[in-house]
DNA sequence: CGCAGCCATTGACCAAGGTCAACACCTCGA
DNA sequence: TCGAGGTGTTGACCTTGGTCAATGGCTGCG
């Protein structure tokens, strides 16, 4: 595995500070000497979009949380199919702990800043600090959950269905969604390709581009562009979505 | 949310120094003080097969290690349509912490035994026994690749693929095999009805039974009745399966 | 004993979605 | 400016798996 890097030696509780992730990771919390020794075995490192940060079945000892982008984790099937299991955003964590090998690939859907830590010195944190350990469970549980929503999204929904349900979790998304400040409208900017949406619904890119512009014949979306999407009708949307609220 | 149960109280420390589910559970390297106090917070409970333990949506403060018996984690969607999103054995724990509200129903495929402890205690265990915090971290991370080897089964695999794949994961859990000694070949106890089955794969019921006797005639496993398959081509079994090894 | 009810299997038919192919659009570089 | 390559859309066709219905086996009960 090759990561090809700039790091960033600076200041490194300001990093932390100023991080704007930080709001939302498992460090949200943290103060005084335990910000200080997190910042201290962090490291900054950006990757640009379509990387791949780690393979499928090799070892890693990386672990690090997302500072900006936007990163998949894809798995390969021996005879070449691919599913894409997770879409992770600012925030979130990257890296299994307390294993060797990888069991997905994980990729760059756009470009991506991480803050890395080395696998070993994440779990000795974990095991001293309570705050990030128990922050850690409670997201390990969420990603879980989250997991077994897609399983039934998979497992059940129609392809309108499934295409309704992505929009529904992106328009969900502070990250990916602007306000129409004149119609309150939500347009969501959908950063992956055809391709990548299909990859995480299972189904091929001509059923998503199907059923996208059976969406917009319906009247519950129109496009800006191909990857700007604006939420017309927001409660038709929902309920194709089969969500429960969002 | 009711829970008719037999809440047993015998000498305590006895009962998990004979638990047949310690080896496999987060308890298994637990000695003296630590598990004396495990002890003292635990009660078992008896379910009977296809009762419900926890209900979707609704609060729980209940979370339990698996004695004996099958449970499956179902969710179902606003119009009725269900998928299993987990089915977890001897060893696996239920309930989620840090949560209130269960995200999935919890039910019992057989008879079921647990181990149960009030969530609030079973937290504060956790944050003040740094073995059982890592261990359990460690099964969730497990867990949730395992959800996610289960999206890829979802999203990507033909029918027949599924059930193989299926077939091919229950031949993995010793609990559900027994070995032929004379042939050497392996008898998979099924211990979930079709619409289980099918509820898990996302197919419905008669898919799974038409393509569990494609199987048969194709020569990979032969019945001994409806519940009991033998494992007659191994590896014609994992080749459908799509899986790595398993 | 015989019937009801549940479960699994099988068949005939149909529709959702995959496959293959054509085409439009855009960007980039020669 | 043109052409190559990448991406998205649309259409025609076909396969997979869902739907509906009938049947058989098993269990338990009147």
């Amino acid at each position: 595995m090759t990561i090809s890097a700039t790091a960033s030696s600076q200041p490194l509780d300001e990093l932390c500070k100023t991080c704007p992730a930080r709001p939302l990771s498992i460090c949200a919390h943290l103060e005084g000497s335990s910000l200080h020794r997190l910042a201290g075995i962090m490291s900054h490192r950006d990757f640009s979009a379509h990387q791949e940060i780690i393979h499928q079945e090799e070892t890693s000892n990386l672990v690090a949380i997302i500072i900006s982008g936007l990163v998949k984790l894809t798995r390969l099937l021996p005879d070449g199919r691919e599913q894409i299991v997770a879409i992770l955003s600012r925030g979130h964590s990257v890296g299994e702990v307390y294993e060797q090998l990888s069991h997905d690939s994980v990729q760059c859907i756009t470009d991506v800043q991480l803050c890395c830590f080395r696998k070993t010195e994440f779990e000795k944190l974990l095991q001293s600090e309570p705050a990030i350990e128990r922050e850690f469970v409670s997201r390990l549980q969420h990603d879980l959950n989250e997991a077994r929503d897609w399983m039934t999204v998979l497992g059940r929904l129609t392809a309108r269905e499934k295409v309704a349900s992505f929009l529904s979790y992106l328009a969900g998304n502070k990250d990916f969604t602007e306000t129409d400040e004149t119609t309150g409208q939500q347009v969501v900017n959908v950063p992956l390709r055809r391709s990548e949406i299909a990859g995480f619904l299972g189904l091929t890119i001509e059923t998503v581009s199907r059923n996208i512009t059976h969406l917009r014949r319906m009247g519950i979306i129109s496009m800006e562009d191909a990857q700007r999407m604006r939420i017309v009708d927001r409660r038709a949307l929902a309920e194709l979505a089969q969500a429960d609220s969002h």
